[in-house]
DNA sequence: GCCGTTTTCGGCCCGACTGTTTTCAGTCG
């Protein structure tokens, strides 16, 4: 069974490898956006290999098709095998280097036999790359510089640990007075999950005085090129940040262009030119009469096109561009469409908080309910909860509802599904919970039918409502564990179980796509902290996002309905749409 | 190699900066 992703890899490697061929760009281009379709698209390619209709998907064509084809039916591809006897593998590493791409790895392959990031730094370092023609001392230097970037940190950041930096930048600069408007743009602001760096954009009376200051900044450990409008600098904690800035009268096409994504940029740009206007940084221009329209406003950007405005965090060429072009884009969530948080933790578990403190902290935030829900009694390096400790947490519960004003707290908990299927309360403690929450925190490694068999066992249950981080994974730390998402997705929509996004940072799980899924599929989803302290509350923006990043409107999340409307919710018995 | 309200050929997104060059190729976003 090839999935989507491996199907997307094999082709981009072979896109990769034609590059290095010197094969006519186009053609390169073509396959790049095929696998780059593939990897977004939301149903499987092989289904649709199998039933014949490749095709039909845009960016795919006969001869893509075949190739696709040939993936499914050995699980290789010829084609990129022959590369593989013409060029060594290991030149695809190389180019993934900073500052190298296709012909300079061609190049150092051909002259000087080199083939491996070892080989090349070698090279560097040894005199032989600076001597190479159109290379030079610098050029080595470079290199040099990249590999020992690349073995440092080779994954992309979190977006929490990048999103605070990008708000202090902005405030920083905000302060020198010939700027006007300053924010941070690209992958940041379209809120995806991990970053590759920081891209701040900004319109000023005087650029350079602006570019000078960024340069100058604390932060800053090495300025990495600077012209009059762009200045790249990469902090002491290794962030590439990029800076460029244009007089005003441009914001709206300068935001709009440094927001991305690159893909949804180049549809836009197509689009454009279909339409008679080339697109860029500087305006939009009538290509017949040449008269540009500068724009103070992404909005007016958009206008031009003739698209309603599309939502940064929809800007990946999936789908986006058509819907807005028809006037159908969703309403999205909105972070004031929250009503409360369902998986938070108190220090009757692994919290430091108490339950009237959490409630308070939530209140203040403008939330109206919470549930607790804390760990169950297998997770014991928490101290999770017993059915006996559940008696007293029950109590302290309705204590503090009856001490709050306007606000509620349910009673919930964090069940674990142990490794056998069995969940860790009987039915007849969950009974007594308004909202059950299941997890899986144990047996990470089990197969994919063994998970399956205890998510479903989880979901069959009357009681449990929703499934906690459904996939375990930990960005950059741990793969998620063996989740069917078809299947899991199709027994939430059967037995009415909600799937949660986790706002943790770390997690975000279900992630964007998954989320889409889900919702087309009819299920409901939460969107909660995981809050094991007040401050975690802050969380919740994350959670947003990866639902916006998803498409999802309000009317999918459970806890957006108002305390009497879940309330009422929780009191029917649970109830899906019955099995295809 | 894909695509089409310019539709089966002839296009294919746009601009800035670096490093090496004396006018530009390569890379990046």
């Amino acid at each position: 069974m090839a999935s989507n992703t491996e199907i997307a890899k094999i082709l981009d490697t072979l896109a990769e490898m034609m590059e290095l061929d010197e094969v006519n760009r186009f053609k390169v281009i073509s396959v790049e956006k095929a696998a780059k379709r593939i990897a977004g698209l939301n149903y499987s390619v092989e289904e649709r290999a199998r039933a014949g209709a490749l095709t039909e998907i845009p960016d795919i064509g006969k001869s893509i098709a075949a190739k696709i084809e040939e993936i499914v039916a050995t699980g290789k591809l010829g084609e990129l095998e022959e590369y593989f006897q013409k060029y060594p593998p290991a030149l695809v590493e190389i180019e993934r280097i900073q500052g190298v791409g296709p012909r300079t790895a061609r190049k150092v392959w051909e002259e000087l036999g080199v083939s491996t990031m070892a080989e090349l730094e070698a090279a560097a370092l040894d005199g032989s790359i600076a001597a190479l023609p159109g290379m030079g001392q610098k050029s080595a230097d470079n290199i040099i510089k990249a590999i020992g970037r690349l073995r440092a940190r080779g994954h992309r950041l979190l977006l929490g640990e990048v999103l605070p930096i990008a708000e202090e930048s902005v405030a920083t600069l905000m302060k020198v007075p010939e700027a006007r408007n300053v924010t941070y743009a690209g992958s940041v602001r379209r809120m995806r999950e991990t970053v590759k760096d920081l891209d701040i954009i900004a319109t000023a009376s005087a650029p350079e005085a602006l570019t000078g200051v960024f340069c100058q900044l604390p932060m800053v450990a090495e300025v990495i090129g600077s012209g009059p409008t762009k200045c790249s600098v990469r902090t002491h904690t290794g962030l590439q940040i990029d800076l460029r800035v244009v007089p005003d009268g441009l914001y709206g096409n300068l935001l709009q262009h440094f927001t991305g994504s690159r893909e949804h940029n180049v549809a836009l740009r197509e689009l454009a030119i279909s339409r008679g206007l080339k697109v860029s940084e500087y305006g939009v221009e009538e290509t017949g009469t040449g008269k540009v329209h500068e724009c103070d406003t992404e909005e007016e950007v958009y206008a031009l096109l003739g698209l309603d405005y599309i939502p940064p965090e929809l800007r990946e060429e999936t789908g986006e561009i058509e819907a807005a072009a028809a006037g159908k884009l969703p309403r999205l969530i909105e972070a004031g469409d929250l009503k409360g948080d369902l998986h938070v933790h108190s220090d009757w578990s692994d919290g430091h908080a108490t339950i009237e403190e959490m409630a308070l902290a939530t209140q203040e935030r403008g939330y109206k309910y919470l549930a607790i829900s804390d760990h169950t009694q297998s997770l014991g390096m928490v101290e999770g909860l017993t059915p006996e400790r559940l008696d007293g947490q029950l109590e302290e519960i309705s204590r503090v509802n009856m001490r709050l004003k306007g606000f509620h707290v349910f009673a919930s908990a964090e069940v674990d599904v142990r490794s056998d299927g069995a969940l860790d309360f009987p039915d007849e403690y969950l009974a007594r919970l308004d909202f059950v929450t299941v997890s899986i925190h144990s047996g990470f490694n089990q197969s994919r039918r063994q998970i399956m068999k205890r998510l479903s066992a989880a979901m069959e249950n009357p009681y449990v409502r929703s499934i906690g981080h459904p996939t375990g994974r930990l960005i950059n730390r741990r793969e998620p564990y063996e989740v069917d998402i078809d299947k899991l997705i199709d027994m939430a929509a059967r037995t009415g179980t909600a799937l949660e996004i986790n706002s943790h940072f770390q997690r975000l799980d279900l992630n964007d796509r998954h989320a889409r899924m889900a919702q087309e599929a009819g299920v409901k989803l939460v969107i909660n902290s995981d809050a094991h302290r007040p401050a975690h509350f802050d969380m919740l923006r994350y959670g947003i996002a990866t639902a916006r990043r998803g498409w999802i409107g309000a009317g999918t999340v459970l806890n957006t309905l108002t305390t009497a409307k879940l309330e009422k919710f929780l009191k029917r018995p649970k109830t899906g749409k019955p099995a295809k």
